[in-house]
DNA sequence: CGTTGTGAAGATTTTCACAGCG
DNA sequence: CGCTGTGAAAATCTTCACAACG
């Protein structure tokens, strides 16, 4: 694979990159120079030919009989990634969650800086959080015109999220990452993920239920 | 298929058996008995063969020429998820995420009541969350026997995530929620599933940058 | 008719296994 | 010799397309 290669990464694989990343930076600290796709394997909790035929996607890093360069595979996988540059976010929403994530730091470290605050209510709006001031809403087009805005993180309420992702979009964002309860729809071109915690617990019920013997069996005589 | 089959369902459709529960209930509420595939996918965001085969593996629930009855299907589909009990769970970590997870009320309405909470931390242990008493990490086997513990959600920083999730596993908890950004290992026999808030960014990261031309070709000439 | 349920085809993802190379 | 890189096989997941049936 060439340097300019930009053949398509299968979605699988870039959903694992980020993970493969902290586990490189974890081997870094340790003070490995290189690191063998098993060792890499076992950090990032896959098999070895899963992280071989992922890293072989980003081009031929590897060295054989030895490993790759932590170091250097750090960097290629970052550039991947997008890493070298800042993402300014904003987050939509400042109740419980979206106060949670504004005060996890760990996100402007990681060049995520959280460049704005919105909220619809009045109460919450002139407030500050971790030294950001909460806007309304109605300043999304001001606030992405003032930074470079490029992520918008949806933490409001399920009845409130598509009109929010309708603003975001409409002032010019193209990633959303949704964490209301409530299918949103976007353009094509707009990036969307979403993380639902009611969901992730019931799919563990599912497991959890499959444990204890599976489902009530409704025509059982008891 | 019989109403014993306990055939696999496969992971993928169990992973979207929440969103269309969620979208049912939703259905429910704006009052239709009936409900097409067609417009479940729509509502789930997903297509109509998608939302057929997935129903399919539950049993043949549907009416040829008319479609689904909702409140039935719902009926299905709650007790092959588990959701017809309910599954205590405890949050051990009470910092800002934790303590976001303990105020988002949805879980106990939901079936997931918060029966107990942990930290390490002895300025945290002892007050009170939501009602809920803050108890020290220690005490994770007199909550697992008190209350019928079936769940553990990690809410910790990433060094303490292993050593809580070997405690949790200990105490007889069977189902492991991850917040911390780390990998974690667990008996093959306990279900483990992560939520990453920086992996998510991470990954919207990856896409946008492609938007903006892909990365940067380090042996370019500027 | 209209919509489900499902084999079969197609696409994607994972795993295997080994040639290739340092 | 050891470990990467990768074709090929296997497994899983998605979509198609249509017979079956109320």
């Amino acid at each position: 694979m060439s340097l300019t290669d930009r053949r398509k990464i299968p979605e699988a694989t870039v959903a694992r990159l980020p993970i493969y990343l902290r586990s490189l930076h974890e081997e870094e600290q340790a003070g490995g120079g290189t690191i063998s796709s098993e060792r890499l394997a076992e950090l990032a909790g896959v098999n070895a030919a899963k992280v071989r035929k992922d890293l072989s996607y980003l081009g031929s890093y590897g060295t054989r009989g030895v490993g790759y360069d932590i170091e250097y595979l750090i960097f290629q996988m970052s550039r991947q990634l997008g890493l070298t540059q800042d993402w300014p976010v904003v987050i939509v929403g400042v109740g419980n969650l979206g106060q949670a994530l504004a005060n996890y730091g760990a996100f402007g470290e990681r060049g995520f800086p959280i460049v704005g605050l919105c909220d619809a209510d009045p109460l919450v709006i002139g407030t500050h959080v971790q030294g950001v001031l909460v806007r309304s809403i109605d300043d999304l087009p001001d606030i992405a015109e003032e930074r470079a805005l490029s992520i918008g993180i949806i933490a409001t309420p399920a009845h409130a999220a598509q009109s929010v992702a309708d603003r975001l979009v409409a002032a010019g964002v193209s990633s959303i990452l949704n964490f209301a309860p409530t299918m949103i729809a976007v353009p094509e071109e707009v990036s969307l993920r979403k993380v639902d915690l009611a969901i992730e617990l019931q799919i563990l019920s599912f497991y959890q239920q499959r444990k204890a013997g599976g489902p009530p069996v409704i025509g059982a005589v008891g």
